[in-house]
DNA sequence: GCCGTTTTCGGCCCGACTGTTTTCAGTCG
């Protein structure tokens, strides 16, 4: 069993213990076991078997935990946790995702009702049940009922980053002599933040083969549909769908041009065709009058044909591209490479799990110029945040710290208080290179409140970077309400940055308002918001949202080298 | 359940809000 498939498990026993009631720092030992075998760089199994090492050597997995592993390693499950799902239904898993029940809630439905899955709990809100329990009331059963509406029409999608990994296991597997290109299409390739399923494409003689080896895969779930050209698969625990299709070499550009969507865009496209006098579909662009092919191996020949620039996949929305590329007024779009330094970071002083010197040697090796450490203020009590004396002196100590190779800036990541007030005072603030205000809290004011809190927030004359600004999480959370044209002209206004927020689960801002944003004249940061050094590695993501909201480098602050960029910083 | 020790037991994270109470439990971050 892998990392990520242990910890799962780990992570659910724990779940299931909160709902039994357990002791909770043994449940807190169960979740932090779990955290540090996903993000071990070895294979815990590997260890166990290696009759000369001890999985206790690793912080965080003591004796309890490690007869755990050893009995998971040998049957795929553990006691405690067939006790749990002997006395809970696993469903109680799936009612903890829902908003405003908790453990003990979950435990006392199900005592009392049976309740055990989402549709019990909906039945029982409707029939006014929750009621006549001890501390819950209508209101409540509204809540839950709107949580469960929620709940279902986010399902079935997935992170871009769980898909993205889906796609690299899959088209790594079916990589083999005689197999040319295999390649994901749709909104993945567009680099949509959520992805609904997986399409991926494959040419060369092998292809037929692949397919077979395709649903025989060791995830696949069940085989929704096996033919000559394509097979479509439930794949992995959490039933992802994956289209595989087969195609002739000659087609791979139609193919591609035309799973890759979006579906707008290429009503679009085929509109302009046909206005030319040709037919597009997935096989080939041809000519109506004899069906002549005029272009199909490679996208470029079909947008060329059209008389367009190639357009870049992540801007395939049918928002203007089309246009732009008939006009030649295509932007020239950031990419990865343009990246010289990561401004949103934790270290253990505050909730991160790795040291400030860990932080920059990372950043270091990723070949970044400057990094920025931001750690929380003192409202985030839960994680330790800095009150003005903590965050002083851990500046001073970021300065002092040997960092060849890499410049070193002291931040702040500084609540933004219920009234707009920042949670450090600016005599503090003042000390810091770089500070980025941030809601953690009360995000659910109404659209005016929330607009003047953060109007004045951007009056503090030390914030430079609005963090996370929607506050929403990917399919758990929406985005805050607030006057989006009046935040953002303020913000571009009193050059405060909008950050791009390249954590996986929240890609905040995004896409749509990325490009609002810089209609408005704002600028932004591109950040992971690390809480590990492997997150650094989410800079892919919120590259592909600035892509997706159309910025070129000149947008984006951390393109700039280390000198322009702390004259940017020091002008405020 | 883990950790660290002034080692075999005590500490581990806590404040605010909400909806339900009649003094606070449960949830959230």
């Amino acid at each position: 069993m892998d990392n990520r498939a242990i910890a799962r498990l780990l992570y659910e026993t724990a779940d299931l213990m909160e709902v039994a009631g357990e002791d909770s720092f043994r449940i807190r030992s169960y979740r932090n076991a779990a955290g540090v075998i996903e993000s071990h760089p070895e294979q815990i199994s590997a260890i166990l078997r290696d009759p000369a090492r001890k999985v206790t050597d690793i912080p965080g997995i003591g004796k309890g935990i490690a007869l755990v592993l050893a009995e998971i390693e040998e049957r795929g499950s553990f006691e405690r946790r067939d006790e749990m799902l002997e006395k809970y239904p696993a469903g109680a898993l799936e009612l903890l995702k829902i908003q405003g029940l908790g453990p003990k809630s979950i435990r006392l439905l199900f005592e009392t009702y049976r309740c055990a899955t989402i549709d019990d709990l909906e039945r029982l809100c409707r029939e006014q049940k929750l009621r006549e329990l001890p501390r819950m009331g209508a209101k409540l059963e509204e809540k839950v009922l709107r949580s469960i509406a929620h709940y279902r029409q986010r399902a079935g999608r997935f992170l871009l980053s769980f898909a993205q990994e889906a796609a690299a296991e899959v088209t790594g597997y079916l990589t083999a002599p005689g197999i040319e290109r295999i390649t994901p299409a749709g909104s993945l390739r567009r680099g949509r933040e959520t992805v609904g399923d997986l399409d991926l494409l494959v040419t060369g003689p092998a292809a037929p083969e692949a397919l077979e080896k395709f649903v025989a895969h060791p995830k696949c779930q069940e085989v929704l549909g096996r033919g000559a050209n394509k097979a479509s698969i439930r794949y992995g625990h959490e039933s992802l769908q994956v289209d595989l299709r087969a195609l002739p070499a000659e087609s791979y550009g139609a193919a591609l041009q035309y799973f890759t969507g979006s579906k707008d865009h290429n009503v679009a496209l085929r509109q302009r065709a046909l206005k030319m006098g040709l037919t597009l579909s997935e096989y080939a662009l041809a000519k109506i009058e004899n069906n002549q092919r005029v272009a199909g191996a490679a996208e470029e020949e079909i947008y060329a044909a059209l008389g367009l620039a190639w357009i870049p996949p992540e801007l395939r929305e049918n928002c203007g591209e089309i246009e732009a590329a008939a006009e030649g007024r295509l932007p020239a779009l950031i990419e990865l490479g343009h990246i010289r330094g990561d401004l949103h970071m934790h270290t253990t002083e505050t909730d991160g799990r790795a040291t400030l010197e860990e932080m920059a040697e990372a950043c270091r090796q990723r070949g970044y110029e400057y990094l920025a450490i931001t750690d929380h203020s003192k409202a985030l009590a839960m994680a330790n945040g800095l009150d003005e004396k903590r965050a002083i002196e851990f500046a001073h100590r970021v300065r002092e710290m040997d960092s060849a190779g890499i410049r070193i800036f002291s931040g702040i990541e500084c609540d933004i208080r219920r009234d707009g007030a920042m949670d450090l005072d600016h005599d503090a603030l003042a000390e810091l290179d770089f500070v980025i205000g941030s809601v953690h809290s009360h995000m659910n004011l109404e659209a005016a409140e929330m607009t003047d809190r953060l109007m004045r927030a951007l009056e503090c004359p030390y914030i430079r970077v609005l963090g996370h600004p929607t506050g929403r999480v990917l399919l758990h959370r929406e985005p805050f309400p607030f006057d989006c044209d009046l935040i953002f002209a303020e913000a571009a206004r009193r050059n405060v940055y909008l950050e791009i927020n390249a954590s996986p689960e929240r890609l905040d801002l995004g896409a749509a308002m990325v490009r609002a944003a810089k209609a408005k004249g704002c600028k932004f940061v591109i950040s992971t918001d690390a809480h590990h050094p492997r997150h650094l590695l989410h800079m892919s993501y919120g590259v592909l949202v600035a892509r997706r909201g159309w910025l070129a480098p000149s947008d984006v602050l951390n393109t700039l080298p280390l000198a322009e960029f702390e004259k940017s910083i020091r002008k405020k």
